[in-house]
RNA sequence: GGGCGGGUUCCAGAGCGGUCAAAUGGGGCAGACUGUAAAUCUGCUGGCGUGAUGCCUUCGGAGGUUCGAAUCCUUCCCCGCCCA
């Protein structure tokens, strides 16, 4: 069932952000019709955070894309760079992963990848097989392939050039390193966010340097984070994991500010131009109300990592919640062995509901605190003598107290 | 090797002998409002403790001067820029 070069072209450009360059991209889904030989099309993955969020699964559903047309997907698992320590920019210690970490991070995130796409059929490799075994004379010979100037593009190194902060020297080894493992592979595409451009141009010139035909590069946008504004990033807090549970993912996607509706069901729930295009024509004309349009992206969201029931009902579950302030249907218990009369405050930290007295007292002087439904409003509250409660704090965190005596 | 500028609370960044747990902004949290964990507004944001102008621990590390130090001195570590 190969589909024309140009039905591909048509279903892959879809949605990318850049493809580069787009007559050599076209050229060999053109060669590859034709011979029958899949394109070979990578992709990177960091070990050292497996944790996937949405904004990944933007280029895991591009990458599945390719998969269904006939392509062969590779990951490269970056174990060698990961086990040295990936410095890049401002994150303080990265430490240093051991083989062991390395490999069980590569596993949970092969078992994440595989929620969206089949990972039986992709090839797998570790960078380490050509990485670990090159000399410090191989690695010169790399490094002078590329000028410092040309480094210094890349609008991270620039910037920080630019603002006098610090750049190690092996941060500018790590696109070498990453560029070599495209020609190991030989890979034909590659593919990631738009951040990598400069990463996967660097890759196209060592191709070149080692005879090959380099690479084309397939840019997927970068997918904001929750905060509506810095791109969705695990260490800024602002994602949403793929292994969220339900509840928190649709409870995440309705925290997104209303200028990102539109943005999310496109690339977080993958519908289509057409589809987006009509909800913002609806949000426009005023016929869809913002709160019912991401309440919709919510459960669609939901839907796609958990399933329709799992998403009907975590938007009921808000409902309850938020729109109604009721409790959620399940809370969680925590038992205690706490001798009465407790006070309210104790009871919070013992209960992991906030990190310290002090932070205990100001939620209550604020108002953020409720007992069996009622607010607390004195600091030196106890609790009366019984042996369970419904504590809450915010809007959102509750649990069941459940006390034993001694 | 030399010169200069730096290392402050989650982040950025003021403070430069007491009035500093430390300005301001960001982030986070809470409240009000609401259409939601949107937006907006308000408050809080080291720990312990309360009828408190209370106690303790923090300003790269270690010492020291002083009644008193984030602020001065010594030394060590780290970073940036410039010159060589």
């Amino acid at each position: 069932m190969t589909l024309s070069a140009r039905e591909q072209y048509r279903i892959l450009a879809d949605s990318v952000a850049e493809i580069l360059p787009e007559d050599e991209f076209v050229a060999k889904l053109e060669r590859s019709v034709q011979t029958g030989v899949p394109l070979r099309v990578k992709l990177g993955c960091d070990p050292s955070r497996p944790d996937l969020h949405i904004g990944h699964a933007v280029v895991l559903e591009k990458l599945r894309q390719f998969q269904e047309l006939g392509h062969q997907v590779i990951f490269i698992i970056g174990d060698f760079t990961a086990m040295i320590g990936d410095p890049s920019g401002r994150s303080k210690t990265r430490p240093a992963l051991t083989l062991e970490e390395t490999k069980a991070n590569a596993r949970t995130y092969l078992e994440q990848v595989g929620i969206l796409l089949d990972v039986s059929r992709a090839e797998i490799r570790h960078n380490s097989e050509w990485l670990a075994g090159l000399t410090f004379a191989e690695v010169i010979r790399l490094a002078a392939q590329v000028t410092v100037s040309q480094m210094l593009e890349r609008d991270d190194f620039h910037d920080r050039f630019e603002r006098e902060q610090p750049i190690a020297l092996h941060e500018f080894l790590y696109p070498l390193a990453q560029g070599l493992d495209s020609v190991h592979v030989r890979a034909d595409v590659e593919i990631g966010g738009t951040d990598q451009r400069f990463n996967f141009l660097l890759a196209r010139e060592l191709q070149k340097h080692a005879g090959q035909e380099p690479q084309a590069i397939v840019l997927m946008p970068l997918l904001e984070g929750t905060d509506g504004v810095q791109k969705m990033s695990k260490s800024l807090g602002n994602y949403i994991a793929v292994l969220d549970s339900p509840r928190e993912m649709f409870g995440k996607a309705m925290s997104i500010p209303d200028t990102l509706i539109v943005r999310y069901y496109r690339f977080a729930t993958f519908a289509t131009a057409e589809q987006a295009q009509q909800m913002e024509q609806q949000l426009q004309a005023g016929t869809l109300h913002p709160r019912d349009a991401k309440a919709l992206v919510a459960e669609r969201l939901v839907a796609r990592y958990h399933g329709d029931d799992a998403a009907r009902h975590a938007r009921e579950e808000f409902d309850r919640m938020f729109r109604h302030k009721q409790l959620p249907d399940e809370i969680e218990i925590v038992e205690l062995e706490l001798a009465h009369p407790v006070s309210v405050v104790d009871a919070l930290v013992a209960a992991g509901l906030v990190p310290s007295k002090s932070e205990a007292r100001r939620l209550i002087a604020q108002g953020g605190v409720s007992v069996d439904g009622d607010r607390v409003t004195d600091i030196a509250a106890r609790l009366a003598e019984q042996s369970e409660f419904t504590l809450k704090v915010g809007k959102r965190r509750f649990v069941r107290l459940r006390l034993r005596s001694r």
